[in-house]
DNA sequence: TTTTCATTTCGGAATCATTCCAGTTTGGGA
DNA sequence: TCCCAAACTGGAATGATTCCGAAATGAAAA
């Protein structure tokens, strides 16, 4: 499940978007960082060097596009910017309060914090677990 | 463990808080809109009704404090303004797609998205889990 | 009750990520 | 090669949140 630069722009192609050198270079970018769920200005900056003109207003109109395709995953948070992350398979992020940094622990057996500390040496101090989707209200109503 | 006015107002004063008519207000309207998980400016118009002199400046850095003091707990999300919830009781936060409503599912026996919608009619599209807390690099860091 | 001062509040400016917009460019099918 | 919907651009706009210096005020001590 790897996922690689070919694989995401065969992907492109497959969703009938265009291959631009700007997204060309975006891919890049998040294949290369993807251990560091680079962020909109990571992006930036590295897909910068590879294509000779690409605007941040494109780097965010292309991100969003691409999650939308399901191409990749936004990460969102508070006080930082969103990240990405090319790894759609199931797993939890745990995030250092202090560095910040964001590190993947593959789907638990067990979702212990106790747990998670043992085998990843990882401190849990908050958990945050929300589910997305879609209420008993929205369901009924049309559109 | 039902959170009252008056038990949130206690707190302040252990915690060496002074008690303020805006603080009052906003307590407030926390605890009254509690099931609504009431974002900052829901917090300034309520808090407003109650304290002839209120400021957003005043709410965001009452919040905070309070966050900070263990009173309520932030939920932290992208397009959205962040939410509070005086229920710090380990809860599933169930968070409409369409409406944009946040629903409490109380700990549940299993995270299995059908389970879930079995019980509580929510349908899940989207899970996020996420565990803050301190790296083990940061753990060995001093300070 | 008055005094005192650290805490709190105020409001307006600043910040920062993100989106919007209107005009220009371009990938890739015909 | 032509053509146009899709992409791209950069600058302005948005919106939540923080910052800041000055003014107001709980509440502890006198």
């Amino acid at each position: 499940m790897k996922k690689t630069k070919e694989n995401l722009i065969s992907q492109l192609r497959e969703k009938g978007l265009k291959v631009t050198p700007q997204r060309l270079a975006i891919v890049d970018a998040l294949v290369e960082n993807r251990y560091e769920h680079p962020g909109a200005t990571l992006i930036f900056n590295e897909a910068r060097k590879k294509a000779k003109r690409v605007s941040l207003s494109t780097v965010y109109a292309t991100l969003k596009e691409f999650c939308e395709n399901g191409l990749i995953r936004q990460l969102e948070f508070d006080r930082m910017e969103n990240r990405y992350d090319v790894d759609l398979s199931d797993h939890v992020n745990l995030i250092c309060n202090r560095c910040g940094k964001i590190f993947d622990y593959s789907i638990p057996a067990s979702l212990e914090p106790r747990d998670i500390a043992r085998k990843s040496g990882f401190v849990v101090t908050d958990t945050r677990l929300e589910f997305h989707g879609y209420c008993r209200d929205c369901l009924k109503r049309p559109d």
